[in-house]
RNA sequence: GGAGGGAUGGCAGAGCGGACGAAUGCACUGGUCUUGAAAACCAGCGGGCCCUCGCGGGUCCCGGGGGUUCGAAUCCCCCUCCCUCCGCCA
């Protein structure tokens, strides 16, 4: 949830939300519906002390007069209801509309959408094309089962199968050792939440259409184990120098992938339900910029380790989703594709996630808000697919990458004979 | 899934319609005392929002949301969670 008084007072930070795509009628309206509340709320305060002040003097009163002094009091006590009722109406409005508003963009990030992202970084070199996209390739080594799968289960889904589920369980062993050596405390989070739990982390209303709803128990299953990892800590008064507090959290993510018809439907790129680790950082105000630069650190070294080309960008405001005030992308050379495609992504997302979650610190001068900043760490299922074109061998073998050949115990893994 | 009992400040725990934002103890912070510490004593010791340059003031919060009442931690309804017993289960 944005900060509405710096959106009352602070240009720069509401031309940010305009940046990303929030309606400027919509902020004037929503600005208009904070003022008018702000005023209600004083006039109904205000109510409020009389009708209080009028009670006790009922407590306190002699039986003789109590009569009279009900009687004033239910008098003040209609007013009230009226307020109130004026009150819930103009505070509605503002709850409502707020909830719409965008985190602004940060001043570094770069106008536009997709296609507008400023490139930070190239790392390696790109290769040709394989003999065998990932797709092909899956099915040729046993790996990805897709005819079955469809039938049983639909679209974008997929049996992951012999030495490709070994090499799953090696990437998520070794980015959880690894990340545990940055002090980062693992965390198998749950994928059923709450629905406040996803208005809180930042995914409902905006987001609802990629989330699938478990309806009889009011229940939704996260698209990542972010939204569970958020509320660790969800109405908790951290005191100072806790922070930052990181997380790896594992778990199986899912994503209705809405609009994507006919996009990446080859294979195991784009699917419904993938594992992932992702990091997740609480930190005070003045380091989360900071803890950013350290978890795109942590994803280049990932992807250095693995030995896969990528570049490094900063994504446009126009594609940076709600909550995000900045937003990093790794993008990794996907040789059959001729292209860089996403396999990583971190964000900072400032106090807009902390304030609904009321995650916040205790200060020397009062308390102020948290921040909170994910990362991928490993999306297992789409690593996988960038190792099959890059591990891929001439005569159809698989070179384990040197990192992952001590959490799986293969080296080489030889096609079917 | 069935039957009961609960949810109060950092923790423990009173209060069960009227001066209660809430006794008391512990913990914590400052002070007195002490060579120093402990003990003892004194004081302080929530959160959100609104108004105010500030001092300060107001309001809301006793799991969450509604209701009854002039007045609710206290009474009623719904929800969530926890505990005990039974059933089921990896």
């Amino acid at each position: 949830m944005i900060d509405l008084r710096k959106l009352r007072e602070d240009d720069e930070y509401k031309a940010g939300a305009i940046r990303k795509g929030a309606d400027a009628a919509v902020i004037e309206e929503l600005l208009a519906s904070e003022a008018s509340r702000r005023s209600v709320q004083t006039e109904l305060e205000q109510l409020q002390a009389q009708a209080n002040a009028a009670s006790k003097e009922i407590g306190r009163a002699d039986p003789a007069e109590r009569e009279a002094k009900i009687a004033a009091a239910g008098e003040l006590k209609s007013q009230l209801k009226d307020k109130e009722a004026a009150y819930a109406e103009v505070a509605g409005k503002v709850d409502e509309l707020v909830l719409t508003i965008p985190n602004p963009a940060a001043p570094q990030v770069p106008d536009g959408g997709e296609e507008d992202f400023e490139l930070i970084e190239v790392v390696g070199d790109t290769i040709d094309a394989p003999p065998m996209d990932h797709a092909t390739y899956g099915e040729y080594m046993g790996w990805i089962e897709t005819d079955h799968a469809v039938q049983n289960m639909g679209s974008r889904f997929a049996y992951l199968m012999g030495a490709a589920v070994q090499l799953e369980f090696a990437l998520v062993q070794w980015t959880m050792t690894k990340l545990v050596g940055h002090g980062f405390t693992p965390v198998v989070a749950p994928v059923l939440v709450r629905e406040e739990m996803m208005v809180d982390a930042g995914f409902f209303p905006t987001d609802r259409h990629q989330v699938y709803t478990v309806s009889e128990d009011g229940l939704f299953l996260s698209g990542t184990s972010e939204v569970a990892l958020a509320g660790l800590h969800r109405g908790d008064l951290l005191d100072a120098g806790t922070t930052p507090l990181r997380y790896a959290g594992f778990s199986s993510c899912f994503r209705r992938e809405a609009g994507t018809y006919g996009k990446d439907t080859r294979g195991i790129f784009r699917v419904h339900q993938f594992d992932k680790v992702e990091m997740f950082s609480f930190t005070d105000a003045e380091s989360s910029w900071d803890e950013l630069e350290m978890l795109r650190g942590i994803e280049q070294e990932i992807l250095g380790d693995l030995q896969l080309p990528y570049r490094l960008i900063r994504v446009a405001a126009g594609d940076l989703g709600a909550p995000a005030a900045m937003k990093y992308d790794c993008e990794v050379w996907l040789p059959s594709e001729g292209a860089y495609r996403e396999l990583t992504s971190t964000s900072n997302y400032l106090d807009y996630s902390a304030r609904r979650l009321k995650t916040r610190i205790r200060g020397e001068n009062g308390n102020e808000l948290a921040h909170t900043l994910n990362g991928t760490a490993c999306a297992v299922g789409r690593t996988l697919v960038f190792l099959m074109e890059h591990c891929q061998q001439a005569d159809g073998s698989f070179v384990v990458p040197e990192v992952l050949r001590p959490f799986c115990g293969l080296d080489v893994i030889l096609p079917p004979s």
